[in-house]
DNA sequence: TTGAAAGCGATACCAG
DNA sequence: CTGGTATCGCTTTCAA
C-alpha cells in the first residue's frame, strides 16, 4: 500500500494525496474528505524512508555514550531522548566502551544514515581530537560534547566547571576547620583531572551507630535485583538476581530469530538466583 | 557526491559500482581496483537511505521502556544495544514512562520509519493487550517483551518467574527462623504483584554499628553527581550537584539549533552546586 | 562481465 | 486547484 493505491482508489493524483498527507496548498474539500476515508480506511502512513530519500533526513539522532549503565549518562540521556522525542526524532543509544574504534563504527554507520546530530556524552570524547579521519566522517553533522570540547566547525560543547566544582567542596571542607581532606581519584579521563585539580576532597565513609540492632543477627534482609546498590553498605544485602543481563540478551537473540523469519519459542523463561550476602547470611 | 559520480570518474556504470560496493557478482579485477581507488579517494559511503528504499530497512531496532534511568532497565538495554550494534543495527531508547498514549505515538514513528524490531522492557507493557488499534500499528513488526506477555502473533516473551523468586527468598527465611517478615511492594505492575504474590519477604534497613567514628563529628564527606545513591544512607551524602538534567538539555538544545541552522553558542558552560547534607552539615 | 533501465515511494515544480 | 513528471540514490533484473 502506497501512496499510488491511496490516490487510484480516492480517484485522484499522487500529487493531491501528498497535499493531503502534508496538509499543504488548496484542496478541494471534496477531494480532500475522499482522500481522507482511503486514508483512515487503511491507517496509511507513508514511508517514512521514502520520505527521507527527498528530504535528506530521517529525523533520527544519536547519543554515544561509555555505558548507558552509568546512571550520570542515563540521566542526561533521558532528558535529551525526551525533548527530541517531543520533535518527533528518534533516539539511537551507542554503548562505545571507551574506545575510539567503536566510536569510529559508529561514525560510519551514522553518516551513512544521514543522522541529523550527534550528541557525546563523557569528556573521553576529547581524544578525537587527535584522529581527524575519523571526525571526518561526520564533518557536515552537527556534534554536541556534553562536558567535553574538541575544536572543530561542527563541534559544539556543554561544559561543567569541573575543577571550581572540587574547588567549592574542598573550600567548604576547609572553611568548617576539616584540614585532614581525602580526595578519591575514579577516572583518567579530562574531568577525572579537573576535578583533582579543583585542589582537594575529603571523601571517607563510615557508618553511623544508630539503636543496637544488627544485622543479619537481629534483622535479616533481602532485596531483588542484585543492583550494585546492594553492594555499597555494610554488610551487602543479600538479593534475587533476576539476572538483567540474561534477559536483555535473551531478547535480542529472540528478536533477532524473529527479524531473521527463524523459527523460534514464543515465550522463554528464566530462572532467578538468590544471592546470599552478609545482610542474610546465616 | 553519489554512485553516479563514482561511476563516471572509475570510467564504468552504476550497477558495477554497486557489485564493487556490495561485493557481488563477478567483476574484471581491473575495473574493481578503478572503482576502488574511486571510492578509496572520497571515501565514499553509499546512502543508507536509498538502500533502505529498496531493500525496505534501515538496519534500526527500538527499545521501549519506562524509564532509561532505572538501573536495571538500563542494564538490558546496554545488553541489547551491544547485540544489535554487532550486527551493524542502530538501537533506538524510548522512554514511555509507562503511559500507553507515549506508548501508541512512538509505535507510530516507528512503523513509518520500517523498525526492523522492538523490544519492550517491564510488565506495564503488558496493558497493550486492550489496545488491539495500538498494537494493530506494529503488526508486521517483530515485537519482545521482556518480562511481560502479550498473545499476539507478533509478540514474543521472555519472562522472570518473580513469584518464584520471592518464594525462594521468603523459604530460605522462615528455614533459618525468620519468622517476622516485611514485604515492602514497590508498584502495581504484574512483576510487582507477582513478587507480592511470592508469599511474604523481609525487609527492613539498620546500620550495623562498627567503630566509633561519626559522621559528620569525626568525618566529613562529600561526593560528586547528586545521584540517588547519596541519599539511601544515614546520614545522607553531602554532594556536588553538575546538574545532569541540565546538561542533556542544554546538550538538546544546543543540538536543535545547530540542525534547524541557527546561529548559536559554540559552547555553553554550567556552574555545579554544592548540596549540603547530613555527611557534611556543620 | 557489463550496462541500460525499471523500480522503490515519496516530494516539488510547473503547466494547465 | 489539479495532475504529470522529474528527482532523490540505490538495487536488481535482463539483454547484450
Amino acid at each position: 500500500m502506497n501512496i499510488y493505491d491511496i490516490a487510484a482508489e480516492a480517484g485522484t493524483s499522487i500529487s493531491t494525496v501528498s497535499r493531503v498527507l502534508n496538509n499543504k496548498g488548496n484542496v478541494n474539500p471534496k477531494i480532500r474528505d475522499r482522500v481522507e476515508a482511503v486514508l483512515k480506511k487503511y491507517d496509511y502512513k507513508p514511508s517514512a524512508i521514502a520520505r527521507g530519500m527527498v528530504s535528506k533526513t530521517m529525523k533520527n539522532i544519536a547519543i554515544l555514550t561509555v555505558d548507558v549503565r552509568v546512571t550520570h549518562y542515563a540521566r542526561m540521556i533521558y532528558v535529551i531522548e525526551q525533548e527530541f522525542s517531543n520533535l518527533g526524532y528518534n533516539v539511537s543509544v551507542c554503548n562505545t566502551g571507551g574506545s575510539i574504534q567503536e566510536c569510529n563504527r559508529y561514525f560510519e554507520i551514522l553518516s551513512e544514515k544521514q543522522t541529523d546530530g550527534i550528541v557525546l556524552i563523557g569528556s573521553v570524547f576529547n581524544e578525537l581530537i587527535k584522529y581527524p579521519e575519523i571526525t571526518a566522517k561526520i564533518k557536515d553533522t552537527p556534534v554536541v560534547i556534553a562536558n567535553g570540547q574538541v575544536k572543530l566547525p561542527n563541534f559544539y560543547s556543554v561544559l561543567v566547571d569541573d575543577t571550581k566544582a572540587i574547588r567549592m567542596a574542598s573550600d567548604y571542607m576547609f572553611d568548617h576547620g576539616r584540614m585532614d581532606l581525602f580526595y578519591v581519584f575514579d577516572i583518567a579521563t579530562d574531568s577525572g583531572r579537573a576535578k583533582r585539580q579543583g585542589f582537594l576532597e575529603a571523601m571517607k565513609l563510615r557508618d553511623v551507630p544508630d539503636g543496637n540492632d544488627r544485622v543479619p543477627e537481629d534483622i535479616a534482609i533481602t532485596g531483588c535485583n542484585n543492583s550494585p546498590d546492594s553492594r555499597i553498605c555494610e554488610p551487602e544485602l543479600a538479593t534475587l538476581d533476576n539476572k538483567p543481563e540474561l534477559l536483555g540478551g535473551m531478547c535480542a537473540s529472540l528478536l533477532r530469530d524473529r527479524m531473521e523469519g527463524k523459527e523460534s519459542a514464543t515465550s522463554v523463561a528464566i530462572q532467578p538466583e538468590l544471592v546470599v550476602r552478609g545482610s542474610a547470611s546465616f
